[in-house]
DNA sequence: TGCCAGGCCGGGT
DNA sequence: ACCCGGCATGGC
C-alpha cells in the first residue's frame, strides 16, 4: 500500500513534467490577485481579465479608489467578469474590512496569524473557503492549499476521494500529505487547474492524454 | 447552439 | 444540517 502522501508528489511531478511551471497566480500585485479571486468565482478567467484591464486602465486598482467609486460604475467595469451586480457589493464588502482593519496594505494583513486572517476573511459576505485561501496562498504567500472543483474531481476520478467529501477534508487530504509549502501549494494548485481545463472537464470522460491517466493504478 | 467557467449566499425544508 | 435556485458574461 504506498502512501497517500508518496502518491500526491507523484502526481505532482507527473502534471509538472507535462505542463511545466504555470507561475500563478496571473496578475502583478498582490491587491490585483485578491480582486482577481472575487471576481472569477465561477466564472471563466477570461472573461476576469477583461473585468481587471477596465479597472487598471481607468487608475481604480487601489483600494481606496474602488471604494470610493460609486457602485453602478464598479459595477459597469467589473461587468464582463458575469455577476457583477454580487460581485460589485462582494468586492467593496472586501474593500471595507481591508481598508478599516488593515488601513488598505496587503502588508498589515500578512501581519495576521494565518488562522485568525482565514476565519476573518471567511466571515466576510461573499468570501467563502476557496477565495479566501487564494488570496491566502497567491496573494499573501501563506501555506494554505487551495482547493477547487478541478482538484475535487481530479482526486475523485482518480480514486483519492469518495464521492460528497467536504472542503475542509479535501483540504485536510492535501495538506496532511504535503510539506507545508508555499511554493509547492501554489505551482500544486496551478497544475491541477490546467490539467482540469485540458483534461478534466466536467461531464467528460477522463481521456488518455490526460498525465494523470494510470496514475494511482496498481496492479496486484 | 446550449453548456460551462478557478463559488457563494440565502431561503426553504 | 442539507438542498437548491439565483447570480451573468463571453467562449467554444
Amino acid at each position: 500500500m504506498i502512501s497517500k502522501s508518496k502518491l500526491l508528489i507523484e502526481a505532482y511531478n507527473l502534471l509538472l513534467e507535462k505542463f511545466g511551471p504555470q507561475r500563478w497566480w496571473p496578475g502583478d500585485t498582490p491587491f490585483e490577485i485578491i480582486v482577481g479571486a472575487i471576481l472569477t468565482q465561477n466564472t471563466n478567467w477570461k472573461n476576469v481579465e477583461r473585468a481587471i484591464a477596465n479597472l487598471k486602465h481607468h487608475g481604480f486598482l487601489d483600494a481606496k479608489k474602488l471604494m470610493d467609486l460609486a457602485p453602478s460604475s464598479l459595477a459597469a467595469l467589473i461587468r464582463p467578469a458575469g455577476y457583477f451586480r454580487i460581485k460589485t457589493k462582494r468586492l467593496r464588502s472586501f474593500l471595507f474590512v481591508f481598508l478599516n482593519d488593515y488601513g488598505g496594505k496587503v502588508s498589515k494583513m500578512k501581519e495576521e496569524e494565518t488562522n485568525v486572517l482565514r476565519k476573518k476573511l471567511l466571515s466576510i459576505n461573499g468570501i467563502g473557503p476557496e477565495t479566501a485561501d487564494s488570496i491566502l496562498l497567491y496573494a499573501l504567500n501563506k501555506p494554505i492549499f487551495v482547493v477547487d472543483a478541478y482538484t475535487k474531481r481530479i482526486l475523485e476520478r482518480h480514486c483519492l476521494l469518495p464521492e460528497e467529501t467536504s472542503y475542509d477534508e479535501i483540504q485536510s487530504l492535501l495538506m496532511d500529505n504535503l510539506p507545508h509549502e508555499a511554493k509547492l501549494f501554489n505551482e500544486y494548485h496551478a497544475l491541477i487547474v490546467k490539467c482540469g481545463k485540458d483534461f478534466c472537464r466536467a461531464k467528460k470522460p477522463l481521456c488518455s492524454e490526460c498525465p494523470l491517466n494510470g496514475w494511482n493504478r496498481r496492479d496486484s
